[in-house]
DNA sequence: TCAATGTTTCAATTATATTTGAACTATGAA
DNA sequence: TTCATAGTTCAAATATAATTGAAACATTGA
């Protein structure tokens, strides 16, 4: 394995992923980056599949890298979009940390994308 | 198991659950409740340990069930509210859904807290 | 170099959330 | 029945976010 997989958050940057995962346009492109995988996709392509002004998703997109849970990466004259999946199993480990007292959960830190 | 673990969420559901915790103390509120697991915590507890005025916390407290996320019962003269667990792993299973494309992820539908 | 393409930035408008303090309701104890 | 307590609701003030369209920027291919 190259890096670690869980990066730890601290509760500015959990709410700052979660703001900018509550807003139907940012939530669709970050899951079509999730189904997408390591391929990423790019702004155009996205702007198609989901029917958004290329503004308005280019400020979304900005909101998600901002947030952590995007990255880009140049590519000729295209962009390239990619779900950051540390940052969001870091994100699902805030969520569920210390569950049930430990006691109950023997499950806690389980996360939900370890091979990404 | 008496009840799923997992009830299937739409987006709606989504972005409202994410809204919900998109806000440090609500955020707050929320993983103090899944600390607390089955045993749940009042308002008055809460607003202590938070350091909220009552209104305050009693507004996030109701933005939180309205999601979803948490629910309460009446006990006496006290309110508990408490986790919901199986709603929480809802939405962390929306969020990895169909992760890169199928192709490396088996732990795709793996969720935080199968016990609570 | 020029024009076309893909993407981002900006400023204005509109829409939503958050906080506060005071008033209200209901329970349980004296 | 009266009182104190636990919690909620309301309305006003303040703060923050989303959408739009036009303009700017950078890269590629002719």
């Amino acid at each position: 394995m190259d890096a670690p997989v869980v990066n730890l958050l601290d509760e500015a940057a959990a709410v700052k992923a979660l703001a900018a995962l509550a807003q139907p346009q940012r939530l669709r492109a970050f899951r079509a980056l999730v189904v997408a995988g390591s391929d990423g996709l790019t702004p155009g392509v996205m702007a198609e599949k989901l029917g958004v002004a290329s503004s308005a998703l280019s400020f979304h997109l900005k909101e998600l890298a901002h947030s952590g849970l995007v990255n880009s990466e140049a590519r000729g004259r295209n962009l390239i979009y990619r779900a950051s999946f540390g940052h969001m199993n870091a994100l699902l480990g805030y969520l569920t940390e210390h569950c049930c007292q430990g006691q109950t959960c023997e499950a806690d830190a389980a996360l939900a994308c370890k091979n990404c």
